[in-house]
RNA sequence: GGGGAGAUACCAGAGCGGUCAAAUGGGGCAGACUGUAAAUCUGCUGUUUCGGCUACGUAGGUUCGAAUCCUACUCUCCCCA
């Protein structure tokens, strides 16, 4: 049987900026036969959040070259804590917050791949599975034989926390992940591990275990993504409120797609080939346009609509845009008082709401530092005095008094400092 | 084990008896300008019923008065062995 892949992977991975690193041999392979490629993602909480995407998307394109994803959870490494770009040593995480995390991410990495598309279907696996019946004195005799301190000392990891310490447990966990990709390549005949760059040092002790266990001509491979940067240097993937989740949940669609809005001209021409699946001439053309008209951030977009579609759904990304629209377009307060109870509140989903007793007759600084909207009566005072204090979209100050008339729909008030910080009372 | 330096607001870092809610820079927020961008400029950045109140590692003390002086404690860093 001979196989062709639909694209060259990496030469794709290459121009959208998703290569970094890989062993030599590892585009060979991929040419030639049907492989299947790991990434490992790490239960450390109950949603994977937008830096855990370029993993998925490695396996996304993974199977749309047309090999075999392999998604893994990380039931087993995740009780012991990758020490991989960390300070110090991790708080271990009890056995419910485990399991609960593993079922949500299990979800959330179903969504993206195919489950069912004959023999390059995508397959999820825990590591739990082999290593819950694994004891210690035979893992230290099967697999730390083949690995010396020096090697595994020898890893950044390791080597940037020698001065401050770390357990043992730490220090073992290398060893593994290593573990997982031998197993996988010897039961499943994974031949490749994916992961983000930080992952090198993790991946290639398990290209070490497959060579050193595996006898003669055995051989792993491995593939890196760069790490996300933002052109003006700040950490990617953060939003005001902390990480950007997929689960709905935890990051409304509307701040979701209120984030990718948010890029930079220059980060939205690399994130619009990093995060979606659009091909090298559409992108290309895309680009120009936007060149053209850079204010109607037509980039901006077009990612943030692929990616919400993407996770949340076209359902997720009407919401987002429509709320976005009203949020950001010329919003009046008849704009905000023409809509549905309804579609009020599935636009203010993701934002920040309080109940409250009484409206009529309350001041606003009460009103804002009361409820929560601002840390405290000082900061509304600045506030209005800065004149960034919004009621229903229009600016008031200092000396304003809410009355019931202010409430939309009867129940509802939006506040707003500046245009980004929005807030929404609710009247019991 | 011996010697030295230090701990200040989100971070860095000045202040060394009153004029200190604490310089300056960064960060953050807002305003102007814009494209929900970048750059730039401006303002704000403990809390308060605007009387105060709480704050400069922790606990005491000296003093009319302490971030500043003294004592003890905790922690951090550096040098020597």
């Amino acid at each position: 049987m001979t196989f062709t892949p639909k694209y060259n992977l990496i030469e794709e991975l290459k121009w959208r900026g998703l290569h970094h690193q890989d062993m030599p041999g590892t585009e060979e392979l991929l040419m030639k036969e049907l492989v299947s490629g790991y990434v490992g993602f790490d239960p450390t909480a109950d949603s994977l959040h937008i830096g855990n995407m370029v993993p998925i998307i490695l396996l996304v394109h993974l199977q749309q070259a047309g090999h075999k994803p392999y998604a893994l959870v990380g039931g087993a490494t995740g009780m012991v804590g990758d020490p991989s770009g960390k300070k110090a040593e991790r708080t271990l995480l009890d056995l419910d917050t485990l399991n609960h995390n593993l079922s949500c991410q299990r979800k959330q990495l179903e969504q993206f791949l195919d489950f069912d598309c004959g023999e390059n279907s995508a397959e999820l696996v825990n590591n739990y599975d082999w290593f819950k019946d694994f004891n210690f004195l035979e893992f230290i005799r099967d697999v730390g034989k083949h690995i010396s301190v020096n090697y595994m000392m020898a890893k950044d990891s390791v080597k940037n926390r020698l001065e401050d310490g770390m357990s043992f447990t730490e220090f073992s966990y290398q060893l593994v992940q290593g573990y997982d990709f031998f197993h996988l390549w010897n039961e499943k005949n994974v031949k490749l591990q994916m992961g983000g760059s930080d992952q090198w040092g993790n991946i290639v002790t398990g290209t070490e275990l497959i060579r050193r266990k595996g006898g003669e001509n055995s051989k792993g491979y491995s593939l890196t993504a760069p790490l996300i940067t933002k052109a003006d240097g700040s950490k990617f993937g953060k939003s005001e409120g902390g990480n950007v989740w997929l689960d709905a949940e935890k990051t409304s669609p509307y701040e979701f797609y209120q984030f990718w809005m948010n890029t930079s001209d220059e980060d939205a021409e690399r994130y619009i080939k990093i995060f979606t699946l659009y091909d090298k001439s559409f992108i290309s053309n895309m680009i120009t346009e936007h060149k053209g008209a850079p204010h109607l951030r037509f980039l901006q977009k077009e990612l943030a609509k692929y990616v919400t579609t993407w996770v949340h759904g076209d359902e997720g990304f009407k919401i987002a845009l429509t709320a976005s629209e009203i949020l950001f377009g010329k919003g009046t307060s008849e704009s905000l008082r023409s809509l549905s109870e309804k579609d009020f509140l599935s636009i203010f989903d993701g934002v920040k709401k309080s109940e409250v007793d009484e409206i009529e007759g309350v001041n606003i600084i009460d009103m804002c530092g009361d409820t929560g909207f601002l840390a405290s009566k000082s900061e509304a005072r600045r506030a209005l005095k800065e004149n960034s204090v919004s009621v229903n979209s229009d600016k008031v100050s200092e000396d304003f008094n809410f009355s019931n008339s202010d409430l939309i729909n009867g129940k509802y008030i939006l506040l707003q400092r500046g245009r980004k910080n929005k807030f929404l009372v609710i009247k019991k």
